[in-house]
DNA sequence: TATGAATGAGGTTTCATTCAT
DNA sequence: TATGAATGAAACCTCATTCAT
């Protein structure tokens, strides 16, 4: 799965479109590899193949990419994921199967996800959008009766943590093939799924679905 | 509760030892307001009111200290953990105290917690401490028949991340109070444990320890 | 009275020339806002509404444009200046209504008055130009045998400094009203002129004359 | 005439003043120069021969260095011209030689005339200075019945301004070795003393003085 | 003529670190 | 041990200017 995501899909675009994607990929390499702090313009500008000052032309300034950044990879995944649920109305599967593609899906694209994961953890309002999608799954299995919990902020935090947990382990390259799925398994438990049904759904095969980030709107 | 803790409990050491207690302080401080990259070794310095040059008498770099200080504050923390925990035999009742206590004392300490919540990002050193104590309690549980899970790294990272957004929540100031509860309930659900005893062990009263902070061996 | 002073003369021209007078005016307002050094192409071309690139496609360089727009101004200004005295033999009256004329003119048009400031501080030749005149009226009057002093370039610039004094006190907003005929009484008195005379002729009333400044030669 | 004013008196200073008494000397020449917004703290460190890092350990920014300078040129010459009078009581006499002196001094120190006169264009703070000495002996002179006029803001500015013409002219080159007496006896026509002694005492002797600038309590 | 993205030198400032005292 | 001035690399950012369209 290509690292240049931006780039890939911007070969149509015109001239500043294309820099500006290159500028893109660029800081999410390195945001991944060295952090937000240590990422430097120039260097985003030098991986880009583009003059420094370049990069001003098209942001502001570090904060200004960093945001667009996390918008474009939330925005895409929460997108697809949406996607690949469409039809599935039994809310432990939808649960189950938003952990494991999010794990899945992200820990493909290991930059991305690296980048995904200081994002969550810097910009709080990356939090309150996934955790928007999370809370209308979340809602739908209590009304069902197979969720037996109190919905609430720290539930959703709760809950986004273990993910952020399970794609941190998958990142490192530590953990199991199936640790999307037994994180997927703790969380059902965790909701008052009993232990017999959250392993089967927890393991249940899974289509294929591949990630492909593009521009956004944004 | 203290902020100056390695300064406060080295009251009769040396000139030597409290100038190095004083800037563990004042990096603790900084670290939790500024993040590792945006604190200065020269305000650490102006913070403990030392020259800058005197940094670098009792620490070889900036790494250096960040290091010594999370050691010392996790090595704190765990000891005094354990020490709240002597003659607790019961799993279910040890790892939900942990939970709480940890979330609790640290949550009380905000500029410590917010150092701790980074350094655990920062140092996967610490992370394995941590998990250390946390997996003998969870082999007990499934010992005692109490939990009823697969002891790995992956259900310990699960665990830690777990307590990691409790104690968020504490210092983001949003959470509920009983935020500690909350998560150890959870957590306990997690394990295997029936939820009516999820809920009335992670709710039973908890003896108030306080938190002070000493320089280790360190 | 307007700030759009090239460019509101301009509106019979070709679009080249309405381009080059938005700079021009557009140069005027920021050189005159935040001084030559600190006025950039690039906001002279935003202010102008063309693109960054257009600037160059009129002027050399930003040297050019001030030296452009600064022989604009002082052109106009004399030439008004001029205008407004035909007819007026009296040395006296001439030298206290160029130095009224000129304040009041110019202190009217804020923007201008600071650029010409400016200006007459950095480029030399517009302190010759303005020179040539005053000298004229000056030897007139020791002819008349109203002034009793040497004209030479002394005189010239002592005169000169003077009638800024007189522009910048206007300009700053500080000055009392009066301050164009204060400073034609002082000039009037050192040039040798009695008192009484001074401060009559230096108070006598003055037509209203409007300034407009329109494209030059430039 | 030294270049290195600062410098030369802080021989006997501590290491500390005598690196900032050379950034204040290459600051004086730069300023002078090249203007203060085209003189760069980098090449004001490189003239010091100091690292550009180091001119930060003395100054928050160019424009303390600025303020600094001016300060410590402003008020040094103020000194001298006030001690150089003592015992003068005639009104006539001071201001003329206020004038005079003036001129002399600064115009035998390019560089810090050039940097005085832009300073007073730029820190009001130093007109008001400046002012107050002269306002001073213009009310002698009224109460001595020896100038004939009111002493305002007005009259003030147009004095300093006359100054600073000659000032300009001495230090361009261009002004004959009379300036000083020329321009000192057009104020003293101007302020109402009769023409013969308005000559006679601009040019009457004076005894030389050597100006040189030592660091204030700056 | 007009555009506006691209350039890259150079500006200000910060900061970890060294070193003479 | 302690000091704090000095260092210089490197960060961010601006801006006059060029050039392909």
């Amino acid at each position: 799965m290509s690292n240049r995501l931006f780039g890939s899909g911007a070969a149509h675009l015109g001239k500043s479109a294309r820099t500006r994607a290159r500028l893109m990929d660029a800081a999410v390499e390195l945001f991944a590899r060295d952090g937000f702090e240590a990422a430097s313009v120039n260097e985003i500008a030098r991986r880009a193949e583009v003059a420094n000052g370049t990069f001003y032309v098209h942001f502001r300034d570090k904060d200004e990419i960093a945001s667009k950044v996390a918008l474009a990879i939330a925005g895409s995944v929460t997108r697809q994921l949406d996607e690949a649920m469409i039809g599935i109305e039994d809310a432990v599967e939808r649960t189950s199967m938003g952990t494991r593609r999010f794990i899945d899906l992200i820990g493909n694209a290991p930059d991305w996800g690296r980048a995904l994961l200081r994002a969550l953890w810097t910009f709080p309002a990356l939090r309150d959008s996934v955790a928007g999608h999370l809370r209308d799954d979340l809602e739908r299995g209590v009304a069902q009766g197979a969720f037996d919990v109190q919905v609430d902020p720290v539930l959703i935090d709760v809950f986004v943590s273990m993910v952020m947990s399970g794609l941190f382990g998958r990142l490192s390259g530590s953990a199991p093939d199936d640790i999307a799925s037994r994180v997927a398994e703790l969380q059902l438990r965790m909701l008052g799924v009993p232990a017999n049904r959250a392993s089967a759904v927890s393991r249940q095969d899974l289509p294929t679905v591949s990630l492909s980030l593009v521009p956004l709107s944004a």
